[in-house]
DNA sequence: TGAAATGTTGGGGCG
DNA sequence: ACGCCCCAACATTTC
């Protein structure tokens, strides 16, 4: 029997088959392969996966699932307990798996590896989603790096290229499938009352096959041009969108680095494709700063910070959520994250620095936000990023770059094109007030067919006074 | 991966 | 022709 002991391969944040270490070394280590998912929210403390990306989960397994030929089997619970009790029950000898950075799960990982060694079960893990292991990118005097720059180029890049991604599997073998292996419909992924999951659907295509489609769209249509449009909120071909799929792992960093190397060489866009690069580089460089930072979530890493006057009103806040504060950029973002589950990178930086500077909200309030409502939901990304936006991270804009929110409208929106999108109240308005109504002549809006303060806020706060107020509140932090 | 305030320069209008 | 003022346009500093 010891010939034909399954193998068990763990699927977690790598929901695809081709260049998928952990399955291929499971594949070729000759045994029938078990294909599991767990949902563990047990262990997740407070980043349990939020709404949006449970549904984007929900499709991403369906997709895996019909990749495996369906043999993936699903369980929702403490993955501690649920591996140990399935490995016994189908005689596994061998476990394989991709590694997790966030710091429950490797917490947790660390724990599962000693006990199952301690029971003579052969761990295996492996590297598929980051292009450099974190703990191998440090300066020379052993510490990690906290200056993006430097990170990338002396630390990543220098040790070359990462590694060209591998093929997927030619033939898998499965082993039967476990006597009380669940469904994915047994996670209850999607949302239950409200079918809010039904407005995004046309947005995204999620799984494997569709996350190399969308990169290839990507690179014959918003390479030539990206470093300087992707900036344009109004011009969506400039947006990869390959976040989400990198997330749940549909896509590995390693495809889309050597896809864009090579496009850089083909087509001539040198310029292009090394920012694009670099785009991949903040990735890796948020998981340095959570892995040598385990409470970058929760803490600011500049400790200056913890003495920062945060104002507490929940009714800013939950207008900052739904889209209603006034400033028609500010809106417009904060609806298209609403309505599918993503925003554009430049607008994410804008109704981050409104709500912590404009509004002196606690960034962790935009930070947890963004968890529930984002489909690319990232615990490292969304973290380093808030950190970086509130001017309390490593290599952080200073506390006093203060978004002005009309500013960023004329220069990144000009034509107003992104605001009518997903603030459609304020359509009629003419390219040089739609991105401040306030300004508007009485006659003008009327014939827009806005009326401030019932079709369309008022601005929550003034912009020169917030700006000041914020100025204010950051020399507290000077004392520490 | 800022914005606003302040400083400097140089052309043009005008007495 | 000259000095003076105004004010873009640009540069530098400050928050």
């Amino acid at each position: 029997m010891a010939d034909t002991a399954p193998a068990l391969a763990w699927f977690r944040q790598d929901l695809r088959l081709n260049d998928n270490p952990a399955l291929s070394a499971a594949v070729q280590s000759g045994a029938p392969v078990i294909p599991v998912y767990i949902l563990d929210d047990d262990n997740a403390g407070p980043w349990k996966m939020g709404g949006a990306s449970r549904w984007w989960l929900h499709h991403s397994l369906n997709s895996l699932q019909e990749s495996l030929a369906g043999n993936l089997s699903c369980y929702h619970g403490d993955a501690r307990l649920i591996i140990p009790a399935l490995i016994k029950e189908s005689g596994v000898k061998t476990i394989y798996w991709n590694r997790c950075y966030e710091p429950w799960r490797i917490d947790r990982d660390k724990e599962i590896k000693l006990l199952l060694e301690e029971n003579g079960i052969k761990v295996q893990s492996f590297n598929a989603s980051l292009l450099y292991e974190p703990w191998t990118v440090q300066k020379n005097d052993g510490t990690p790096y906290r200056v993006f720059t430097p990170f990338f180029r002396r630390g990543c890049t220098a040790q070359g290229e990462p590694p060209v991604p591998r093929p997927a599997p030619e033939k898998i073998t499965y082993a039967k499938r476990p006597a009380k292996a669940g469904n994915i419909s047994d996670l209850n992924l999607l949302p239950q009352k409200i079918r809010w999951d039904q407005k995004m659907e046309s947005h995204w295509t999620i799984g494997e096959d569709a996350a190399l489609t969308r990169l290839d769209d990507f690179l014959d249509q918003g390479l030539d041009g990206y470093k300087e449009d992707r900036n344009r909120p109004d011009r969506q071909q400039y947006v990869s969108r390959m976040s989400p799929h990198l997330h749940f792992g549909e896509i590995s960093p390693r495809t889309i680095w050597h896809k864009i190397r090579q496009r850089m060489i083909a087509d001539g866009v040198e310029n292009d494709g090394d920012h694009y690069l670099s785009e991949l580089g903040w990735r890796e460089f948020s998981y340095s700063l959570l892995f040598f930072n385990p409470d970058l979530p929760t803490t600011p890493l500049q400790k200056r910070f913890e003495a920062f006057p945060w104002n507490k009103d929940d009714n800013a806040l939950l207008k900052w959520q739904r889209g209603q504060t006034g400033y028609p950029i500010v809106d417009a973002g904060m609806r298209e994250l609403w309505e599918t589950g993503y925003m554009h990178n430049r607008v994410r930086m804008i109704v981050g620095s409104f709500l912590v500077k404009h509004l002196l909200l606690h960034w962790s309030e935009g930070e947890k936000w963004f968890w529930d409502c984002l489909v690319d939901a990232d615990l490292a990304n969304n973290a380093a990023s808030w950190q970086w936006i509130a001017g309390c991270g490593a290599d952080a804009a200073p506390y006093f770059r203060i978004f002005n929110p009309m500013g960023q409208g004329e220069k990144f929106d000009p034509n107003g094109d992104y605001v009518r999108r997903f603030v459609p109240e304020l359509a009629k308005l003419p390219n040089d007030l739609i991105h401040q109504p306030w300004e508007a002549p009485p006659l003008i809006l009327k014939q827009a067919g806005v009326v401030l303060g019932k079709t369309y806020p008022h601005p929550i706060v003034n912009h020169k006074e917030a700006r000041a107020k914020a100025l204010e509140a950051f020399q507290a932090t000077k004392i520490l």
